[in-house]
DNA sequence: CATGTTTGTTAGTAAACCTTACGAACGAAA
DNA sequence: TTTCGTTCGTAAGGTTTACTAACAAACATG
């Protein structure tokens, strides 16, 4: 029996729709295509992107001119070649018309903000003290700070991006952030009022890892781990980020690792990554070392242990993690003095030793080029994904 | 500064287009929205489906006859209810029409192969032993069942789906499979070839995963561990296999657990899940311990011990994926008499006293439903999924 | 200077959905 | 029995979208 009369074969594209389509959603998408790619090329002209898009000329001149409407795009002159044929107009995105600000509320003392332009560099930063502020108090000094960034934009704002420490649903209401005091805080919906601004809250490490996604240069698949006063992880999947049925991805601070005991934690567990790992606990132990010490080569030996050890955690807990998903491409966010050194070196040994290593690739870990301004450089990301379908 | 004269907020739909859409995508996916709600939710009017889907009427009924042309559509009479108006006409797609070809290739000793109906059920089911065949052979043996079962269909065949162990990449391809001997196996191509029909090749575990979802009533975040000759995991996340980088995603069987070792493994390392877990190793302790002990007590207190040991392993080793990813849904496949007791217990009890309980949610950890058949009727959702777009 | 090439635009076409309108079939009330 | 309102499915016409075809402008080359 053949397939006689059997159905016609079905794109990807059309897997599991869940939405109906109109005629005006092609013109967005397409209309986002185009401004993508000019966004990641930059100078291009019309009869480019129609042979990047696969558009044709006449489409993308007709989306071309809607965008140059909105500001968004703009003329640059004639493409100095020497060809047959009539020059080029060069196009591309205004950078100079909007801004981004972003806030990164992950610090454990100090909240920072900063101004970026559309291609994530920052312009200007403020900060903010924390001053042990709370709840209510907390969200204060968050829209104070907000306040005084969006001041110190020198063009139209697009929007406002935002990482926070703790479980923030798709909504931006921050479901729980012990340092602040937060609890169901509907931060985005309160400063989207308070600003009249489109607002995008996130969790600070899946800012972090859409940072290194769009400027870092990383793969489509992606883990990035966020070493702080807390121990948090971002995930990117197939370019996407990945939230979690709760929205808590990446809260691996307080998975135990190891089956022996380790040391205490707050959460009351023994072992939990956050007790191995975290910044108050690795410099708490290597200054605790170094006190006892009686060379400085004994101390120096000390801390390298201990940075060691702690890498050998981390790559005991992420082992399975890497295993389950086929991850190739680890990032580390944190202090490099602590992070860049031994401790980076036991974990990617630790965790070639403990997986499959051959058929799966070959693993990189490394640690992050955008340093202390990763969550700001992210938290604007999503912005511009949110804003413009671009990233 | 504000944001006068900002660009328009994009859809979540518009975010990040990789492709252009015409107008002729947007009917293929409100096609197959259509099928989908109709596969779904079966009896249904054409004002039904309008008010499902967010359609006009108008546009159901086009789409209906074009579907009803193909023979996937079909009319049942009017609905007996007692209302004002014209009685609706109800729709169901046409479940006999069609009929799916599945194989189980995992299966250590024995390839088994079933005709299904639309719906997933197994309508007659046929195997074949493998008897050592490796390589050449072995495909040979898979071309033979395949040529057998395809001759048991009753009605056309919509298309072949194939269950193989290993790694399998997007195109079908087997990269890698030892126990047939597989390397670089062009499996759906050449099935494809030799049969005229279309064929989707997938790993077994990822099969599974799929079944467990279209099926199981599974959520759409979901692991799925089966456990047999070897382990390996499927994975779902927002109803998406996950595939990894390397196509490699769920092979967490030689994955080390703990930091004590373990036995040693196939592989060379010691402590690897497989070396805990497999159906091989399990048995093979059961039946030692059961030799060794003095009386049924003690024995069956010895078999006990050794499921429960093996379960705190599994949850040893989930915990940082189920953290990591927020998993709230966990399903066990192999052997219940193995798995569906102490085993399961004990994993289930590991991961939440190493996990973060609160604020992410109760961690669900069950077996599966479908039996034996899961991989057959995961291969089946491939099918529907790649040539109706329905699952 | 004629020719060929490339760019961007204009005009007309096809595909898809929508809105509006209508006949058919039914229950309920006058 | 007749009338009215409701619901279903279909028909006709309009809008949006991107496409094809054709063209003018601008340039290099022989």
């Amino acid at each position: 029996m053949t397939a006689t009369g059997a159905p016609r074969m079905i794109q990807d594209r059309a897997l599991r729709p869940t939405t109906k389509v109109l005629p005006e959603h092609i013109r967005l998408n397409n209309r986002t295509l185009v401004l993508q790619t000019l966004y990641r090329s930059g100078l291009q002209s019309r009869a480019d992107l129609a042979r990047e898009t696969g558009l044709t000329r006449v489409t993308v001149s007709d989306l071309i001119s809607e965008l140059m409407g909105e500001n968004l795009v703009i003329e640059l002159g004639q493409r100095q070649e020497s060809r047959p044929g009539k020059p080029a107009t060069l196009l591309d995105i205004n950078r100079v018309a909007f801004q981004i600000v972003s806030l990164d509320l992950s610090g454990h003392t100090r909240l920072r903000g900063a101004v970026l332009s559309l291609d994530g560099a920052v312009l200007s930063s403020s900060e903010v003290e924390l001053a042990g502020a709370r709840g209510e108090a907390a969200f204060d000094k968050v829209a104070e700070l907000l306040a005084q960034v969006i001041a110190r934009a020198t063009a139209p704002i697009l929007g406002v991006g935002i990482g926070s420490p703790g479980i923030v649903d798709r909504a931006g209401v921050v479901r729980n952030a012990p340092n602040l005091g937060w609890r169901d805080q509907p931060l985005q919906a309160r400063l989207q009022d308070a600003t009249g601004l489109p607002v995008r809250v996130v969790n600070d490490a899946n800012a972090a890892v859409l940072a290194e996604h769009s400027f870092g240069g990383a793969d489509h698949d992606l883990l990035l781990v966020k070493v702080g006063h807390g121990v948090g992880a971002g995930l990117l999947i197939g370019g996407r980020a990945i939230f979690g049925e709760r929205f808590a991805a990446g809260e691996i601070g307080h998975v135990v690792i190891g089956t022996d005991d380790g040391p205490l934690c707050v959460c009351g567990k023994s072992g939990c990554l956050e007790a191995w790992l975290s910044v108050p606990r690795l410099t708490a132990a290597i200054h605790d070392a170094t006190a006892q010490a009686a060379t400085p080569a004994d101390a120096e030996r000390a801390v390298s242990d201990i940075l060691t050890e702690a890498g050998r955690r981390l790559g005991i807990i992420l082992a399975p993690v890497v295993g389950a998903l086929n991850l190739l491409e680890i990032v580390l966010s944190g202090p490099p003095e602590l992070l860049d050194g031994p401790l980076s070196t036991a974990t990617v040994e630790t965790l070639r030793s403990r997986t499959m290593a051959t058929e799966t690739g070959d693993l990189t870990l490394r640690m992050t080029a955008q340093g202390e301004d990763i969550v700001l450089r992210g938290a604007a990301v999503m912005v511009l994904s949110a804003q413009l379908g671009v990233s």
